[in-house]
DNA sequence: AACTATTGATAATT
DNA sequence: TAATTATCAATAGTT
């Protein structure tokens, strides 16, 4: 396995720069700015989602914490953790049709807190999505 | 530097392995489940926590995602991100002054979403926290 | 989608 | 309580 590596390395350096700079393209430090090309961009997300919200999962679990994160993707799908998970979902439950303006969520967001029993206090947590 | 970790690992093994354990605890896999240890816990969120947000933010940026994040302390301290700002930042800054029942909760809530001019439909997220 | 080199996060330690 | 570093986990680029 090293040996199928070191084999690989030698052969990218005796290639010509222009075409080793392609082969292998540098890595570097992540830059913090939107990703334009799309199709990078959506992959990242995937990616990136993944590894966010095990860790807001092990956040919850290790330490004891409530944790509740909602990403929407560029797209609009949403994706949602809560680790008070009875609450949230009972809120979320009610809101598969997600309504489009903001005078809908306001009555349907009305109308979700006073049906659903809340038990948790301390973590009450609303959310909508336009799924476009 | 790299002479530095040989010289301490070849240390390490001429100790007793009962002596080099307790020098060297072997890390492993992390275990999901609540760290029991208070201090440890409190160690271990602040770590992560900083992570989380820093992965929140990231997943915003890079990828155009919109990303909102709450958590609460095992002491109940308040932490949340949120990529669409004003939104979250107009509802969050009523409620300061934090209400102690579900009762409270929803007519603030109810209040919070009336007077405030909500721009994003697509990101009504509204969250309450005691600090105990 | 799966793989690997590399960066990044963090558990243990000082 | 903060800083360091050895190690593990996440992921950017590649196939």
């Amino acid at each position: 396995m090293e040996e199928e590596v070191a084999a690989r390395r030698a052969e990218l350096e005796l290639l010509q720069p222009e075409k080793a700079s392609k082969v292998k393209k540098k890595r570097g430090r992540v830059e913090l700015r939107r990703i334009e090309d799309r199709t990078s961009r959506q992959v990242r997300f995937s990616k990136r989602r993944r590894g966010l919200f095990n860790k807001a999962r092990e956040l919850a679990v290790l330490c004891d914490a409530r944790v509740a994160l909602v990403v929407f993707s560029p797209a609009g799908r949403l994706y949602k953790f809560a680790s008070a998970d009875s609450s949230i979902e009972e809120i979320f439950g009610r809101h598969r049709d997600l309504p489009t303006t903001v005078n809908d969520l306001n009555i349907e967001a009305q109308d979700s807190r006073i049906n659903n029993n809340i038990q948790d206090p301390s973590l009450i947590f609303i959310c909508y999505g336009e799924t476009t």
